[in-house]
DNA sequence: TTGAAAGCGGTACCAT
DNA sequence: ATGGTACCGCTTTCAA
């Protein structure tokens, strides 16, 4: 077995050069004789060199590291944003550091901080109020910033979102399209603008297409059981109800449990289109949800460019993705008679 | 605005104190007149310093990274692993690294460059095909390693994976129990020990409960479709099957698409057991599916304690965690007759 | 208790 | 085309 740590140095005394010299010829700058280049890189094959990302760094003020902080790790979301997002950013060169601290809680700076010590070159994350707190001091360590799906202008204004409002609008519309007219929606009580835009996108679609009518919102926890209880209520209270538009695709699944406990046939009498196409909504053996699909590993793949840009110091733009309806088995895709 | 890179020496400087003061000072190590090292760290704070971390590792020989390799961060599974992982890696002061590279393609040294060029202190990986070739090398690099969910001897022997042996042989136990007697199993092509061993336990349990019965098992991919298919041929070659285990939730309902199809009601002429618990199988609808579940997130927590103890070469045994049996709604709960 | 200095493994400038 | 060398920011002996 050779050296545990094999050092430029090392090869340099091998094969009676300098140090300069191996290390032009690992990274493929410079000029040198061909024989010395190849001489020297069978020794490095020979011995098992690999540089030391830690010294270049230090020199370099580059780390080559892009710090990920995502909120959740558990519902796929996330996942799949990351896998594009890596997949990118590995072929640049770049690996991710990945942070994942609890929801709203720990101190946002100390989060950071890891991500300074190790002098990320880019960060990716995701505005929550937590971390928001935290935007000054991000924004005064320079380091380039791409959030995803929301957007605070405090931290910086590169971001890959999806349209919310109009995907929400065209959902919506599409309900009323396929007959439905007594169209509620299920929010979810976090302030986030994604949240809100989707909301907005409800109410304009149904103000425009429903003339008259007062839509009603009710909020739940992206939850599957609070979203059930949420949507008793509402479907007891308002019985007429003959869609439900849901923030989620969580809700979206209370919403189709409360409605099949209380008899509602789907899509019959009640059409329910969630948001997120995860996993739970692809997956249903019955009832598989319509839902807005939000393109993961894309959000992922352009954040990661975006980054990579902002790092080379290339202009970028916003990036605002669509979010296409997928019509399947919970919505009336034949255009039903208008109300 | 202040200096962009706050260094110890400029501290030092501006107190009139030698490096190595600060430097005790700011790690709270050696000796120091309380009064100094108030007047540092107020400095400290004051000024804005954190420590270089490429600049610590390249002297400490310590990184306090860990490189994570997973195959897929997709179906939530891993990502809920990487979630327990990441949470008490950090609680140790530790940051994970991940590389998440397409399946089976790709030089597997390579991969392993990325993590020793940075030179992680532990890793923790599934041991897949791809990066069984690159055993040797990762052995010889002398990092600990942790695997997951499977294990292979070249690589090392501190792992943390799941008795699915033990869990398959019970799930197909309480299949018998509920008065199933013509029980087949969808397995996955894979030769991977895993799904081999659920294999066994399937084998047991039915050649230990339905003496002289000859079990048949079939092949999927780990895809819905497919498992489909795959139980399309099953159920219609023997339809005496009254139940199925199937080696992952994809395939379980996969199955019962096609029993749904083939109008086979689920559970009552036909039971369905999967295996994972994932969220497709918990948010389903109707027919929440019965399946083994893996503790994800504990499995992700016991491999960060372990991959902790390696590193400060304490002894470690291999974790084998018990994976419980769920029943929902794809299984009769109540005792059926007898066969 | 504190300071000076020797590296850690590289990069890059300045000579040669 | 190549060698010598001054750092990068930090930890850690060794002296004082």
């Amino acid at each position: 077995m050779g050296a545990l740590l094999v050092t430029l140095k090392d090869i340099a005394n091998r094969l009676g050069v300098s140090i300069r010299t191996v290390s032009h010829a690992v990274n493929g700058t410079g000029r040198l004789a061909p024989q010395t280049r190849k001489a020297i890189l069978e020794t490095v094959a020979e011995m098992g060199y690999f540089p030391n990302a830690a010294a270049r760094s230090l020199v370099t003020h580059k780390s080559k590291l892009i710090g990920v902080l995502v909120p959740f790790l558990s519902a796929s979301f996330y996942s799949l944003i990351i896998s594009g997002l890596e997949r990118l950013v590995r072929q640049h060169g770049y690996t991710l550091l990945l942070l994942n601290p609890p929801v709203d809680s720990g101190d946002p700076q100390e989060i950071c901080w890891q991500m300074m010590q190790r002098k990320v070159d880019g960060i990716i994350l995701y505005p929550s109020k937590q971390i928001q707190k935290a935007a000054a001091f991000i924004r005064k360590t320079g380091i380039p910033v791409v959030q995803l799906m929301d957007h605070t202008p405090e931290i910086g204004d590169c971001f890959v979102a999806v349209a919310n409002f109009k995907a929400a609008k065209e959902a919506v519309q599409a309900l009323c399209d396929s007959g439905c007219c007594n169209i509620a929606m299920i929010s979810h009580n976090a302030n986030s603008p994604e949240v809100a835009d989707r909301c907005r996108g409800f109410i304009e679609a149904v103000s425009e297409r429903l003339p008259g009518f007062k839509p009603v919102i009710v909020e739940s926890a992206v939850d599957t059981a609070d979203a059930k209880e949420a949507a008793m209520k509402l479907l007891t209270s308002h019985p007429e109800t003959d869609a439900v538009f849901a923030a989620s695709d969580f809700a979206a699944l209370g919403v189709a449990q409360a409605a099949l406990e209380l008899g509602k046939k789907i899509p019959e009498e009640l059409s329910v289109i969630g948001f997120d196409n995860l996993d739970i909504a692809s997956e249903q053996l019955l009832y598989a949800l319509s839902t807005v699909a939000q393109p993961k590993e894309e959000i992922g793949r352009r954040a990661g460019e975006m980054i990579i840009d902002l790092i080379n110091g290339r202009a970028v733009a916003p990036v605002i993705l669509d979010a296409p309806l997928i019509l399947r088995k919970t919505t009336r895709n034949i255009r039903g008679e208008k109300c």
